[in-house]
DNA sequence: CTCCATGCAAACTATTTGCACACGT
DNA sequence: ACGTGTGCAAATAGTTTGCATGGAG
């Protein structure tokens, strides 16, 4: 178990919640897909080790997990993608013709938020953002 | 028929689209509602017009609005919502807590929009952008 | 008159929920 | 042992599709 999935399983038992087998795998599987993984992807990596795990428990644990802030959760081309919430945050351009991901660094964005905050009072979540558009390739 | 909507009537026809009495009802629902209209938002006011209104002719009808432009979509709280793309773009701040939306105006993009150009030939949509956080309510 | 657009109903996909049992603490 | 978490299956919500009919051009 990495560094990052012993931090977590250590909060979850600090808050009462069990450490389950199915946690550990879901943990695992969201660590080793790295960036954007749908709920599918995450079940069937799950699913792949262990057959047992039900996509209703997938579902649960992952919005467990986005209410504890161990994944960060994006709208990539209308489905729904879950990352771990490590490192700094990050954002991602999404290419409407290609479907093209690519992150893009935080420091775009501090700006903007300052504003926000200042003009609207507006606590602006910024690690989860998502930039539809044309990627350079498709123009 | 207000200017907007002669004015997409034009150019329905103009693309060999028919304009039928559903593609009118329908944008005048979008026009009235004004905002942020979900397509259950938009299939309740045109039923209650014409009962005979299916919602497989909704969703294909702002799906082809969308295509055209006529409207532009966002996902706020999890829904998709449909708003005419009239007047200048604008933006919205989404409150987490309580679910409000505040309206934001484009210039606040303009700049992020040039730097992601010029950094990573990257051409964003910056006119259906959703900011999620907390509002000063609800801090 | 010719096709596009629609209504209808069914199919599909995604997600949620109730309940009895299993298992982490 | 206690109570949370899980599997199972069914329910629910949201969206799409095939096909015959109706109506715009």
């Amino acid at each position: 178990m990495s560094h990052d999935q012993q931090k977590f399983a250590d909060q979850l038992r600090d808050k009462g919640y069990r450490l389950t087998l199915q946690r550990q795998l879901i943990l695992d599987a969201l660590c080793e897909l790295g960036g954007h993984a749908a709920i599918g992807d995450v079940y069937d990596r799950v699913h792949a080790q262990s057959s047992a795990v039900d996509r209703a428990t997938v579902y649960r644990t992952l919005h467990l997990f986005h209410e504890l802030g161990f994944v960060v959760s994006a709208d990539i081309n209308g489905s729904t993608v879950y990352e771990i919430a490590d490192h700094q945050p990050h954002h991602h351009l999404v290419c409407r013709e290609c479907g093209h991901v690519t992150a893009l660094h935080d420091h775009h964005f501090v700006a903007l938020a300052e504003h926000l905050f200042q003009e609207h009072g507006f606590r602006a979540d910024i690690n989860h953002m998502t930039i539809d558009g044309v990627c350079h390739h498709c123009r």
